[in-house]
DNA sequence: TGTAATAAACGAACGTCATTCATTTAGGAG
DNA sequence: CTCCTAAATGAATGACGTTCGTTTATTACA
């Protein structure tokens, strides 16, 4: 998958080459740190094999001497971003509430980042490493908390399914609710869209903060009777 | 947007019009039963418009006459989805039994349209009459459980984000979380992944089950103190 | 009956992509 | 100095979605 290791496994097997390459001036860590430029500048739209080419002063077929495909530079975006999430909670605070931090934190890092949240809830984590840490934190925490192990992981993909369909929202226009024209079709609904404190993005945080309130609430009592049932 | 309602408005703005076209021989309802009919033969990577116009027997530039973009046609294959989404309970049972069954069904109706969840996430329900039937069946079911009106909107778009968060895992590769290679690196959560009791998709039914009741009840317990502190 | 009006349909483009391929370049090992 | 090898190159390919100028088919009206 990636040239630059399986080059250096290939190295290692074969030593008897004769020659070597000059050093790459591309590398997963550079292609990686571009495509986020392109992005801020440009937007996902702009984030074309040209673009990101362009932004390292190469070709676009230069690219795929470091790079499989366009999806797999997505792919490694996706696992910068998850770096960023904040999973300092585990471990200090009871899991509930670093539980709660963390999901806040993962939501603000994708909501910026549309199109990967459906890649992150299909990638495998063997080749995103930084993922792959992020979940060893939450699930050791969890365990610390008193969860027992053939659950921990079902939390897990609980809250980050809850996480990532609420990042999604973020990105959703203004008005999305508004009924229209056929307001007289969903007059219940209409009545409780207008019946909402607050508007726009502010809309979408209260939503989630309710969610996850309440999802966090119900695994404490899950906690709680799984505790009792199994001594 | 939709060419013939359009046609059909300016005709009585005009009645002086001379002449008629030709009945259309497509429409909103064959384009959108003849998306579905190509994606379930051959997937979403197979939902051409040059596929879907081979279907319909038509040229792929007729299909601009009634459809302003792929992007319209993918809206109105959402919709239909939603109108196979089971909402019976609400007005009948419980309203947290009926939020449930919805729960389920929704997930089951969109598991198989993976390209669909990032839209109807962010799609003005305007435009999809269908989504916003469904959107008042449930309101209305909430309000008679007794939910104030301004915390309707907020429960719906909880329980639609978790549904479409975990209808995304659905179509997770089978060894998602195997850790592969690096299995020192995360050694509690490879093993709670190997603990996990069930394989395959029936641990995404799993994760999906637990997160669901776990936010049901929390949200039992949000409804009894917001009804207790408002009286 | 004939004719004008009109939207639908057609087919040949176009532009934007990701991706491939044959070839050249550069630098360290022998 | 001379291979060897991977990186880089630039042109080409093939899928797409979409547009445009034109033709076709149908119907209202004279």
């Amino acid at each position: 998958m990636e040239s630059p290791a399986a080059d250096a496994r290939e190295a290692a097997a074969h030593p008897r080459r004769r020659g070597r390459p000059p050093r790459p001036v591309l590398s997963r860590e550079k292609i990686t740190t571009a495509a986020l430029a392109v992005v801020g500048r440009a937007g996902y739209p702009g984030l074309t094999m040209a673009a990101l080419a362009r932004e390292l002063k190469t070709a676009p077929s230069a690219l795929y001497n470091h790079v499989a495909s366009k999806d797999e530079v997505l792919n490694w975006v996706q696992d910068d971003v998850c770096e960023t999430i904040d999973t300092s909670g585990f471990g200090k605070d009871p899991w509930d509430l670093a539980l709660s931090r963390w999901a806040y934190s993962y939501r603000a890092a994708f909501a910026p980042h549309p199109p990967l949240i459906p890649i992150i809830a299909v990638f495998p984590v063997a080749g995103a490493p930084h993922t792959l840490a992020m979940y060893e934190r939450v699930a050791a925490g969890l365990r610390e908390g008193g969860w027992p192990e053939d659950m921990v992981v079902d939390v897990i993909v609980a809250v980050e399914s809850f996480v990532l369909g609420s990042a999604m929202d973020v990105s959703a226009p203004e008005g999305i609710f508004d009924v229209g024209e056929r307001g007289d079709l969903a007059p219940t609904f209409a009545a409780a869209v207008a019946a909402r404190p607050a508007r726009g993005a502010a809309s979408a945080d209260a939503a989630f903060g309710l969610g996850l309130s309440a999802l966090v609430a119900g695994l404490r009592g899950t906690l709680a009777s799984a505790r009792a049932t199994r001594g």
